[in-house]
DNA sequence: GGTTTGACCCTAA
DNA sequence: ATTAGGGCCAAAC
């Protein structure tokens, strides 16, 4: 039996590559659409551990929401750009395109 | 077991 | 349109 969180880590080591997925969307396929939240707090933890594609998640709006100094949201929009994906710059903040570049799971 | 913690989301002013 | 507040759920302490 695979706990929430395995299933959260498993979604997203799917995201293909030159695609992005919102929290919403991956804590949705594990099984608890209000628990978006809990995908990025179990990120933070598995990220560095299981080497997750951790900058192919992103929040509802598009935007890169992270924190984290160890990964800044300079290294996430290169790693995306280096995927091909589009990342616009606001306010020091990164946009993706949601419409074109989030991940249909199947 | 109860309490705290969030890389979020939604609604209301 | 922007800002503020509450709710939500699972994991860690």
């Amino acid at each position: 039996m695979e706990s929430f969180h395995e299933r959260v880590i498993d979604c997203i080591r799917q995201i293909p590559a030159g695609r992005v997925a919102t929290y919403g969307q991956i804590a949705g396929m594990a099984g608890s659409p209000r628990a978006a939240i809990i995908v990025g707090q179990l990120l933070r933890q598995h990220t560095q551990t299981h080497n997750l594609p951790w900058q192919r998640v992103i929040n509802r709006e598009g935007r890169i929401s992270i924190v984290n100094i160890e990964f800044p949201a300079e290294l996430q929009a290169e790693l995306l750009r280096n995927e091909g994906i589009t990342v616009t710059e606001q306010n020091g903040s990164f946009l993706v395109d949601l419409a074109r570049f989030q991940w249909k799971s199947a």
